[in-house]
DNA sequence: GCTTGTGAAGTAATTCACAGCC
DNA sequence: GGCTGTGAATTACTTCACAAGC
């Protein structure tokens, strides 16, 4: 277990945009990128892209820089998306179901295998064109149990979503996208990732109202 | 301008999350909160809390702790939200119309007042019962200018984000809540959140490989 | 020439610990 | 007893600067 101990957590957030602009560069057909030139694109000094990358391992030439092909692999590996990752999604509302419908997800390793709700009108519905069907949520812990799924993502009422949680923690799941504004209490060995969107327009909102009246 | 230089982003970005905790208090008719019990319920130490409130002011007092209806109209104060933000909205696939259905944003001051898209089937169509009406992106010049909209959601493919995010700018957008998973370039005195949904399950993915095999 | 990887230096953020107040 | 606010100490993170390699 843990053998990144020493990696600090800002790196690791970043490894994920270096990947992102990494396939932009793959794109354009660029066979090779410097740190300096990886930094500019993202805002982020030359040294701290060094830095970040050097925690992992040595992936660079002097006088050359990174091979793109070979940066992205590492880097897919590092992440654990080099293969694909079966999720699971609970709360099948609008938000539910626009993420559903996101692309991005698939072809970055991330599959989006059963969807459950607790409103009774919705099961059996498929989502989208061949997408999964909604099940109940008595179902979860069975099928959690029989897929091996680790990753979830919560899109429930804020009111719920401490109770639907610990009934996918029980189930084995491993870690939770949760876009319900609420701080999940979970144990040891479960990570959480919040993504909450009136958080982060209060920050634009605190960064403009600094900057005049 | 810039009078909070010496605030550390960290501590800004947990004022939002002291907010919604305070406001979870506040429905469970709870007078006054510590340091302690607001920080073990976000599982941040109480030192933390006490040092980020003390960076805007002496809002507690020794002894009894943080009144929690005057701490959450201090803290709406300082992030600006005490006031109601209007918010433009480019892109109307299916994230962005989930966006629009989501009940948070009004609740937390923000009003999403005007709609834009390049697909010229949308024009015209309102999105949910009463929402704003789809506009063509020709329009968004005059109508940032005339409404003086300050922040902006972005969810639009990334092909296109930057293009966008340059109209918006030179229309007199400040802040941008992107959901493009792209580098947006902004010049000085402009702001940009990014909410990259890939990017939070490759943390996920990354957390979970380093706790076993 | 240009570039990586890295110890050393510097900066930023967090936690400690306690005086002062309720 | 409990609690805040804060300087001091600590820890974490970033940047510098350069030897070594292309």
């Amino acid at each position: 277990m843990g053998k990144h101990e020493s990696i600090p957590t800002p790196a690791v957030r970043r490894l994920s945009l270096y990947l992102r602009q990494l396939e932009a560069f793959q794109d354009t057909n660029l066979r090779t990128v410097s740190s300096k030139q990886l930094g500019q694109a993202l805002r982020i000094t030359d040294a701290q892209v060094r830095k970040d990358l050097a925690y992992f391992g040595q992936f660079g030439q002097p006088g050359i820089g990174y091979d793109v092909d070979e940066l992205i692999a590492k880097l897919r590996h590092i992440l654990g998306t080099d293969q694909t990752w079966p999720v699971l999604l609970v709360g099948a509302g609008n938000l539910g179901r626009a993420l559903l419908s996101y692309k991005g997800f698939q072809s970055k390793g991330f599959d989006v295998v059963a969807v459950f709700d607790e409103e009774a009108s919705l099961h059996g519905r498929k989502v989208g064109e061949n997408g999964p069907t909604i099940q109940p949520m008595g179902k979860l812990d069975a099928v959690v149990k029989d897929t091996q799924i680790r990753l979830a993502i919560l899109a429930v009422p804020a009111i719920v979503a401490q109770s639907v949680t610990d009934v996918m923690i029980s189930a084995g799941i491993k870690g939770i996208l949760n876009f319900a504004p609420v701080a999940l209490q979970v144990p040891r060995g479960v990570s959480v990732a919040n993504v909450d969107l009136a958080v982060h327009l209060e920050q634009l909102s605190f960064s403009i109202g600094s900057s005049d009246a």
